[in-house]
DNA sequence: GCAAAAGTGTAACAATTGTGACACTCTTTG
DNA sequence: CAAAGAGTGTCACAATTGTTACACTTTTGC
């Protein structure tokens, strides 16, 4: 039915016929999306489970001055907002929008529960889905508690660093990191203008290369 | 047997000799701590299921500089690391460190495990306690987003405000507020003082009265 | 009830980050 | 291939927050 679900966390380790199955006994629908739509409002309720088959979305939070904090960006076959489909407070934390149209998987709760409970290996996956959640934001605040640019950057690289080359490929535009580390941008370009000063790394463009090593992990341990 | 954990949200809707039932079945121990002592360092695995039955602890991220950032405190009944014993990084994301003495139940994950598997609605429970710890941390997020000190007191503030008289019982001093909402404490004080000389409030130790709640409002709404 | 410890108010100053602006480069797309 | 759009480097300046210090008050523990 569709392949990509076979490949999605939630289904690990099910063969495509039991996917099939599966959803072919739950009621579902597809919804179609395209580019710059909002999806869903922080604060709104989540009452659907949802499984993007195509595209790319967003999870932003937008404060009311207007100024946004980039939390995450979701690919296929990723489960959107699958930490907060249960829970006491089951209601969107952020903005979801449409970065690649696409289309994706909906399964009411109700549904889904009942899914849930008729396998227990998708029940386990889902169980891990959630915690992985819980694991990713708590990084985040990590992420968010360095007070320093220079720490966030380091930190950021250290994170994504590949320890053969020494070298990062970016998936982000300075903008789009800013956005992430919740920093204005020119300070962010400032800071790692200075950072090239002192011969901590070369940033080019995409690609980052790490010249002293050391010296980066000591910015996050003093 | 422990009379304490039928309130646990782990066996929320279970009674008191089901809960026994449950336990008596599934290797536990049961581990004291005191005063001051670190029960686990971030990064360590989580590998037990732990459950607080008396005393109180705190989670608090602390960088190489002696930094802290207190994420959360915990009281029996609840769960310790609910959100990190499963998923892809079981790993503590904060020290754990002993604010009262107390006790606590302790069940490795592997027979944990197989308690979630023999009662339907224990699994759940913790399916619950794990969405609503992502939903915390979301929150926490949100805090921590906020740029300036002025917007962190207000969203505080709106947060634990009895609407019907327009005060807030503090938990926390100034100082551990300062922890919690990561600012320096002579920061927050001055920003503290700056807010009453506008009326917006006025705060006395451990009780603040809101003056004029639409001004707080607006704070976050600018 | 008294001494010690913890918390609070406040100040001057330093450090960091944000803002707004502008020129420039790179990428996209018709 | 040209124009438009998005991203980058950089600047001067403003705003916010952190640091350190010290006197004072409140709470805790014996």
């Amino acid at each position: 039915m569709f392949e990509i679900l076979k490949d999605s966390p939630l289904f690990r380790g099910l063969e495509q016929n039991e996917v099939d199955t599966l959803i072919n006994n739950t009621l579902h629908q597809i919804k179609q999306f395209s580019n710059k739509e909002v999806l869903a409002f922080s604060g709104e309720k989540v009452e659907k489970a949802m499984i993007l088959l195509e595209g790319k979305l967003q999870g932003e939070m937008v404060d009311l001055a207007g100024n946004s904090l980039k939390i995450e960006e979701i690919e296929p076959p990723q489960m959107v907002a699958a930490a907060f489909l249960y829970g006491p407070q089951s209601v969107f934390p952020v903005n979801l929008s449409v970065l690649i149209n696409g289309k994706m998987l909906v399964i009411y709760k109700k549904d889904f529960t009942k899914m849930l409970s008729d396998d227990q290996r998708v029940l386990n996956n889902y169980l891990n889905i959630v915690s992985g959640k819980a694991q990713f934001l708590s990084r985040k605040i990590t992420f968010l508690s360095f007070k320093t640019i220079k720490e966030k950057i380091a930190y950021f690289l250290l994170q994504n660093l590949n320890k053969d080359t020494n070298i990062i490929q970016m998936n982000h535009s300075q903008k789009g990191l800013a956005e992430l580390l919740g920093v204005a941008r020119p300070s962010l370009a400032r800071t790692i203008s200075e950072m090239e000063s002192d011969r901590l790394f070369l940033w080019k463009r995409n690609l980052v290369t790490i010249l002293d090593i050391k010296a980066v992990q000591a910015v996050l341990g003093k």
